[in-house]
RNA sequence: CGGGGCGUGGCGCAGCCUGGUAGCGCGCACCGUUCGGGUCGGUGAGGUCCCCGGUUCGAAUCCGGGCGCCCCGACCA
């Protein structure tokens, strides 16, 4: 049912008074979803059409890599989680059945998937193979967030590879980030592949596809051929103007002056020519000081990967007994290992001179401590990668691709015998993709201050045909003609048939975000056809349409159409 | 989990401070009007004022407790 007399397609004015992200509101006033609870949401008819566009072109581009759709269930026991060490995340959803016995809601599908492998995979000649299906996840977030970009159940594609070794699971890791560029490239959103942090997960290696937004919760370091989630990014700094080293490090008196701006305002000294002495203890390491630059901010999780292993910050006692008073420490003479930024270069740096009120100057890395060199800092607005500044952008996670090696196969026991009958874990690869984000992603990218600009591939209908008479108008009957015809064609077409003015049924129009509209009015008829306007950047196309030959004109005009 | 805010017809809000008949705009229904950018006029329907308890002759309003929702941060397998 397309005729909008007889839609459920609730617009609205106004955005919910609540909403702060762009696809939250235009959403909700395209009336394309609907809130149920928090980071609960109903996809309405217009808004699972688009949902379903984007399920469409991921399945095509999955099949087209020889992975099989199939479909797992939500609720499964606790027991797989337990062995995999994952039922204890507090997002899990937990719940008992009548006999007591314990479930869980998956919030993604590695320990079922792995079950079945486990069980059914025997040889090596089974392998290798990957699966996929479209399922509800369900994860108790602490926040869920703007609109339909982080609830507490959403769809995910999920797919998993299996092979019998590394070797295997790289070739199948590269054949998903192939499909996956196509997939994001079809979907008409702009997006890039970044490296991204392996995290708790382990794993061999992980890509993020991150589609850049205003309302993004992540943030993308974007050069010309780069791109990587600040988390990891790495950049060349801007260069720092530096006294050279003096002969020895000099004792200063600097009263008070506990933070870097204080010690800088006090000496005038460029900020970048300060280190920054971070004090962290790592597990089986024990206290480590991290030096970065004044100016530069340490990034823990590349902190944690230099140091290969989890760290927390040094407590206040810690650091007096060991290295000296706080607010006032420094590399020099502490009995400490130093790991010492990349972007730490030659020159007179200003340290703590760990006794109370004093710093040093002129002090050389390397003459006057050792160190172990590490890349640790966040990447800044203004350093380089090839020599272009890098941008900070907010972006989306639509998507991402992950090594995972065996982490559940052997706890599950997916295992197969090699050609000398000797078992071997199975190698998994895990691919995700969540659908209502590359809804939204799209609707952020491609608004206007009409309201959405859906691309041709994932626009509930490909033309709304505007009808500007009443019931039993010449006007009406022409657009049910047109309707009729183009539906016939091939296309998917919305018919704006209600009683209404033509103010409230262009704004509806321009809310909604059909690529194409046809106009339909007394004005076009005497013209001798109906009017077109290409949705994004509200584009009339000159001289409509005709009447007779419509389903010819709009072919002539669609591929130029985005 | 820390911080902030909000719950009043479908939506957006006022009223609360200073207790006394529950209001406005949009939307909706009907009548007329208009008919190429959210027409105009009239009539009308629609509300447990989030819930429970307390104070009071009387509570949307004051007090206590609870629930829900949003935003910032932390978290995000």
């Amino acid at each position: 049912m397309t005729r909008l007399s007889q839609l459920l397609l609730p617009t609205e004015r106004e955005p919910p008074a609540d909403a702060e992200a762009l696809s939250h509101k235009l959403m909700v006033r395209a009336g394309l979803i609907r809130q149920v609870g928090s980071g609960l949401w109903t996809w309405l008819p217009a808004g699972w059409r688009v949902h379903r566009k984007v399920e469409q072109i991921v399945r095509e581009e999955l099949d087209a890599i020889d992975a099989q759709e199939l479909l797992m269930p939500l609720l499964m026991p606790a027991e797989p989680w337990r062995r995999t060490g994952r039922y204890e995340i507090d997002e899990l959803f937990k719940l008992k059945d009548r006999k007591g016995a314990d479930m869980v809601l998956a919030m993604t599908h590695e320990e079922c998937v792995t079950v079945h492998v486990a069980q059914l995979v025997r040889s090596y000649r089974d392998l290798p193979f990957s699966l996929y299906h479209f399922q509800t996840k369900e994860r108790d977030e602490p926040r869920p967030r703007a609109g339909v970009l982080r609830t507490r159940e959403f769809i995910m594609k999920d797919a998993y590879t299996f092979d019998r070794d590394r070797a295997g699971l790289e070739q199948h890791y590269e054949r998903y980030a192939g499909a996956y560029d196509r997939i994001f490239d079809r979907c008409g959103l702009e997006c890039y592949s970044v490296q991204s942090d392996v995290g708790m997960m382990g794993g061999f290696g992980a890509h993020e596809y991150m589609a850049p937004c205003g309302a993004g919760e992540n943030d993308v370091a974007l050069a010309p051929g780069y791109a990587a989630n600040v988390e990891v990014a790495s950049a060349e700094a801007q260069p720092v103007e530096l006294p050279a080293p003096l002969p020895a490090p000099e004792r200063v008196h600097t009263p008070g002056a506990t933070t870097i701006d204080d010690v800088a305002r006090l000496l005038r000294t460029p900020v970048g020519g300060l280190l920054k002495s971070v004090p962290v203890v790592a597990d089986g390491r024990g206290l480590v000081l991290v030096l970065v630059r004044g100016d530069h901010r340490v990034n823990e999780i590349k902190l944690a990967n230099a140091l290969g292993a989890p760290f927390r910050f040094a407590l206040e006692d810690e650091i007096r007994d060991r290295i000296g008073p706080p607010g006032f420490i420094g590399p020099v003479g502490a009995n400490v290992h130093v790991l010492l930024d990349d972007a730490v270069g030659d020159g007179g740096y200003v340290v703590g001179a760990n006794e109370p009120d004093h710093h040093l100057r002129g002090v050389q890395p390397g003459r006057d401590f050792t160190f172990e060199r590490g890349d640790v800092r966040s990447v800044e607005v203004g350093d380089t990668v090839g020599g272009h500044p890098i941008t900070i952008e907010p972006a989306i996670e639509v998507g991402n691709i992950f090594k995972l090696g065996t982490r559940f196969s052997e706890p599950l026991g997916a295992t197969y015998l090699d050609e000398s009958g000797t078992e071997q874990f199975v190698w998994m690869g895990c691919y995700g993709i969540g659908p209502a984000r590359i809804v939204a992603a799209s609707v952020e990218q491609l608004a206007d201050e009409k309201g959405i600009a859906w691309p041709k591939a994932l626009a509930p209908w490909d033309i709304e045909v505007v009808s500007l008479g009443k019931a039993g108008s010449e006007e009406l009957a022409v657009a049910e003609r047109l309707y009729e015809e183009l539906c016939a064609a091939g296309y998917e077409v919305l018919l704006d048939d209600r009683d209404g003015g033509p103010g409230a049924k262009f704004a509806d129009a321009e809310l909604v975000g059909c690529p194409l509209r046809l106009t339909v009015g007394r004005r076009s008829l005497q013209a001798g056809g109906a009017e077109a306007q290409v949705r994004r950047g509200l584009r009339d196309v000159e001289g409509g349409v005709p009447l007779d030959g419509v389903v010819e004109a709009v072919a002539g005009l669609w591929p130029a159409i985005p």
